[in-house]
DNA sequence: ATCTAATAGTTTGATAGCAAACTAACAAAG
DNA sequence: CTTTGTTAGTTTGCTATCAAACTATTAGAT
């Protein structure tokens, strides 16, 4: 569905998109760290940043709907990298954070990444990675 | 892990990738085609194209994983969409087509595949659009 | 001709992900 | 206060997807 006519914009991106999703799941086990999905990097790198985050703030970071990380936040935190407690504020939120064992992945997470990016941009020069990263910006704003 | 550190090219990737799944999805229920998947209509547009194609050139040309399209085309066959069959000169081989009734479908993929062009490059200009669709090229190529 | 290796596809088992329906807690209005 | 609506999160049911192990068939080498 992506390149049915000839504007092969959208089917180069899921490609692409697919391609380093695999590429991270790979890396991940090869880190030994199996079980673990680029969606829960995503997670922990925004706790990481943030200190602390509800739910919902999370389910809007990683981009994913709140049903789908209910189950991996749950798994996190069995794994004991995430702790999540009710905020006495307003106890229908749950308010979750990076553990300490948790914290000690994150360095493996950006030697990951890094490696992603470089996968990514070697075919590119600085200013096309750039341009391309612009054009991205304003298709995913309009949308 | 798309967008630990500052580079964003891969963060807004991956998410505008997502964002057309679930526009594809929505749409294709929207159409009553309730149960088929953007990877379903990439494969019926494929055989549309090309007449008849193996399991494994499929497998290449929507790249999945030759496990998971068994599971899509014998469900596109179960609908009554694709035929299967033994090629006589290789008996290893499946050869996949089209049958009358998924035909008949190819004009709602179209249709759809249009709308989220348009969802796409609302944002671009036609200058733009050439420029992202050639530097996703590279990087596609390059991986 | 007969092993051995390579190839095409399937099966199995597991996970990520969504949507819809649900529960619990809070907010607002009278 | 009590009803009514809104919000945060969870549960349930289902599909796409991959990887690894498997089967069946063909090709190659001696």
């Amino acid at each position: 569905m992506y390149g049915v006519l000839n504007d092969r914009n959208i089917y180069y991106l899921a490609r692409i998109s697919d391609k380093a999703k695999r590429f991270l799941t790979r890396e991940l086990r090869r880190h030994g760290l199996q079980g673990l999905a680029p969606s829960d990097g995503d997670i922990m790198v925004a706790l990481f940043k943030r200190r602390q985050l509800t739910m919902k703030e999370l389910s809007g970071i990683i981009d994913r709907d709140k049903s789908t990380l209910t189950g991996l936040v749950d798994k996190l935190a069995r794994l004991g990298y995430l702790e999540k407690k009710t905020d006495p504020a307003d106890r229908r939120v749950q308010i979750v954070s990076l553990t300490e064992k948790g914290g000690r992945l994150i360095p493996d997470f950006i030697t990951i990444s890094l490696k992603l990016q470089e996968m990514f941009s070697r075919a590119l020069s600085a200013h096309e990675k750039d341009t391309l990263v612009n054009l991205l910006k304003k298709v995913h704003d309009a949308w």
